[in-house]
Parts: structure tokens; C-alpha cells; sequence
DNA sequence: GTCTATACGACGATAGAC
DNA sequence: GTCTATCGTCGTATAGAC
């Protein structure tokens, strides 16, 4: 971190803030256009010059800011994603309860949002290969849920009495159970309530769920 | 039915049981190779270019055999192994227990055959998309699996005091956890039990569990 | 009935001109 | 920074040899 400036003596300009060049703008452009693309129709039926296109530019085009090709893009996409999801699920200042209402709010709104379920669903399966593209990033992220709501789960169990489960294992239960539903509701999204069965299992678990108990207002 | 004899008259040879001609044998290579293949590498990223050669002809001389292409390939590779399953899953000669100890080792043999565990977790969900060529193949598998369990839970739920949760829901909870488990387990082998996982599950719905207790010998 | 040869359009990707 | 041109491969389709 200590060399990360400009140390060119010699000149005069030690090249500060040029934000936002042309480039950064196009770069943007692309990224809009495919999560677009990628949430309406999935990782696969989009081509590189669909994307390209709706952007305004050719497909070598978009390869020029993406070299890394139609893989780096979709990383691209699952990040940003990703980092809004993070902002309310890690924020420290919150207790297990309301990380809990968090989680509920994510499940509703991808109910709200089919086409980027149906590309994480999707990718989650895919990335399984060791060599696939995004299988390290699918890797860290089950582990860090995992830990996430371990923690959670742990807290939540110190409540109440009775035999206390393993809260790593019950964590893989959660996960395990959202993904599932993921897939069940997508291929029949009347047939279930993703929400309904969330809290099911929380229940199961022994966590009261009174708060949740009616429809979302 | 009725119909289904040779009816020429004027024949000597009513073209009986000519069973197993050459098509016949071909097809189920190039069913094999496919087999294979999908396993090893899911659907897409294998080419009926790949899965003709690997049975020893051209593409053009599989989809002779296969006028549907790739997809009615695919769905004969499913369907074949479908038909294992059904058999051990739907005896109609077992009880609400024994069907659970065919659960049991369904997931045993799914731990020791993760190609072919892939190949439906990465299908079940690219299949979401309305005009994949196994979304309906798919979609049926879910509603007959759903039923069967419900059953199954049903009877058990029975059998115990307490209240009653509403048996569809209940296995629309377990089939989730066994997906979302294969995902996580397919990502990170060693940090998944799914056979644990799923028992831990069982004991939360009120089943007594003692019967699986210690690792399978 | 079984299979090869060949061609089509679209894909991801690369090289090099402007 | 963006383009055109090109490559190899894909799924698919058709004609015709055997």
C-alpha cells in the first residue's frame, strides 16, 4: 500500500484524480447492458454482440475494456450484485434478529426478481467445475454465508433451551434451503412460496417467528 | 395397443421378434457416450461432435438416430436414469420408512457419483427457462417428487403428537434441502454431509432418527 | 436403414488497421 | 478506443453414397 502512488521525479504532473475517462463511462455501459441481458435471459442465450450492441459498440469492442471476454463480464455483474447484498447483510451494527429481517427482505425481493435468480441458480450449479470461471468466487461466497449465519443461528440458539444443534450445520440447512427453493420456484413459481417456507424452518429451528408471522405489508 | 402386431398377409414371415438391429445397438452407443460425457462435463460445454466421436461415428450419423439433436439426446440420458430411481422410490410394497431408507441411500450413492449429481443440478435449473427442452421433463419430476413425499411425511407426521405442519410444505422443504446441499457439496466436497445434513433435517420434523444414527456400514 | 460429406449461420475470440 | 476481418467451433440441416 506504501507504493501505490505516483513516484515519477521528474515530471511536473504526478498524474492525479483523472476520474471517469471515456473509457470508464463505455466500461460502465457494458456492465449496465449485460446484467440487463443476463437477468432477462440468462448467462448463456446472451451473446457477447448482444451485449456489445445494446451498449453501442461492436463485440471486439467490448473485448478491448474486457479481455477476460464474456467471463469477466458476468464477474463483473455478480459483484456489483453482490456488494449490495453485502451492505445490508454485514453490517455490524445490526443484531441477529435484524439480520434475520434482512434475510427476509432479500428473499422478498427476488421473488421480485426471476431473471437474476434464475442467472445466480444457474451459475452457482455451473461454477461446480473446478475450472469454471467463477468457482472460486462461489466457493468463498458459500463459505463466508455459511459463517455468516452460523453466527447468527449460534446467537439466536444461546436463547432458548432444550438440545442446541451445531450452528455451522444448521447454517448449510439455511443456505441449502434457499437455493433449493430457488430452483423449485423457478421452474413453478405458483406452486411456492419461497418466504412461507423460509420461515417455516426457522421455526423449526426453534426461533420464534411471530414477527413475520402475516404477509409483507 | 391392439394394433401393434405385423399384419401382412401375404408374407410367410410375419417379421417377428427382429429385435436388436444395428440402429438399435448404435443408439444405445451413442447413449452410453453421452451418458458419459454429460457426466463428466454437464450439457453444454459437450458437443454432439464429442459425443458422436466418442461412439464412433459423425455427428450427421447420430442425428440419424436422433432427428431431436442434442436435446432429445439429453433427455434420453435423463430418462434412463430416471427409471433407477423410480423403481427403488416407488414400490408400492414399502412403507412410509422403508421409502425414507431408499432416500437414505439414494443420497449414499449420489455422494459416490458426483458427475452424475452435477449434470442434474446444473439441468434443473437451466431448465427454469420456459423453452428449454427439459423445463416440462423437469417441472413433472418436481410435482411427482413433492407428492411422493408429502406422503410419506404425512403418514409419519401421524404418528407423533404436537401440531401438524401441512405435509406439501414439508417436503417441498426437504427436496429443497437436498438440492441446495448437492450445490454446496458439488462446490466444496469435503465440507458437506449431505447424509447428515438431511437426517439433522428429518430429526426437526419430529422423525425419530435413531434408525441411521451411526454411519452407514 | 445407416451413415458420410458438406454447407449454413452464429458464437467466442484474436490480430491488426484507423 | 473502436473498428473490420478472420479463425475455429458450435448446433443444425440437406444431399446422397452404400
Amino acid at each position: 500500500m506504501a507504493t501505490s502512488g505516483p513516484v515519477r521525479a521528474t515530471s511536473g504532473s504526478p498524474i492525479p484524480a483523472k476520474r471517469y475517462t471515456k473509457g470508464d463511462r463505455t466500461k460502465e455501459r457494458i456492465v449496465d447492458a449485460a446484467a440487463e441481458l443476463f437477468s432477462k435471459s440468462g448467462y448463456l442465450a446472451v451473446s457477447l454482440r448482444d451485449i456489445a450492441g445494446a451498449a453501442g459498440l461492436t463485440h471486439a469492442g467490448a473485448l478491448h475494456h474486457f479481455p477476460g471476454g464474456k467471463d469477466e463480464l458476468l464477474m463483473r455483474v455478480l459483484e456489483r450484485r453482490d456488494q449490495i447484498d453485502a451492505d445490508v447483510l454485514f453490517d455490524e451494527h445490526l443484531d441477529a434478529w435484524d439480520h434475520l429481517d434482512q434475510l427476509l427482505h432479500i428473499v422478498e425481493r427476488n421473488a421480485m426478481t426471476p431473471g437474476l435468480v434464475a442467472l445466480y441458480a444457474k451459475l452457482s450449479n455451473e461454477a461446480s467445475d473446478t475450472d469454471h470461471p467463477a468457482h472460486t468466487y462461489f466457493r468463498r461466497r458459500y463459505e463466508i454465508l455459511r459463517e455468516h449465519f452460523a453466527g447468527i443461528l449460534g446467537e439466536l440458539a444461546g436463547d432458548r433451551p432444550g438440545p442446541r444443534p451445531d450452528p455451522d450445520a444448521a447454517a448449510q440447512q439455511l443456505i441449502a434451503l434457499l437455493d433449493g427453493l430457488q430452483t423449485q420456484w423457478l421452474l413453478a413459481p405458483d406452486t411456492i412460496d419461497m418466504r412461507g417456507r423460509l420461515i417455516d424452518f426457522l421455526a423449526l429451528l426453534g426461533i420464534d417467528t411471530s414477527r413475520w408471522e402475516s404477509d409483507p405489508g
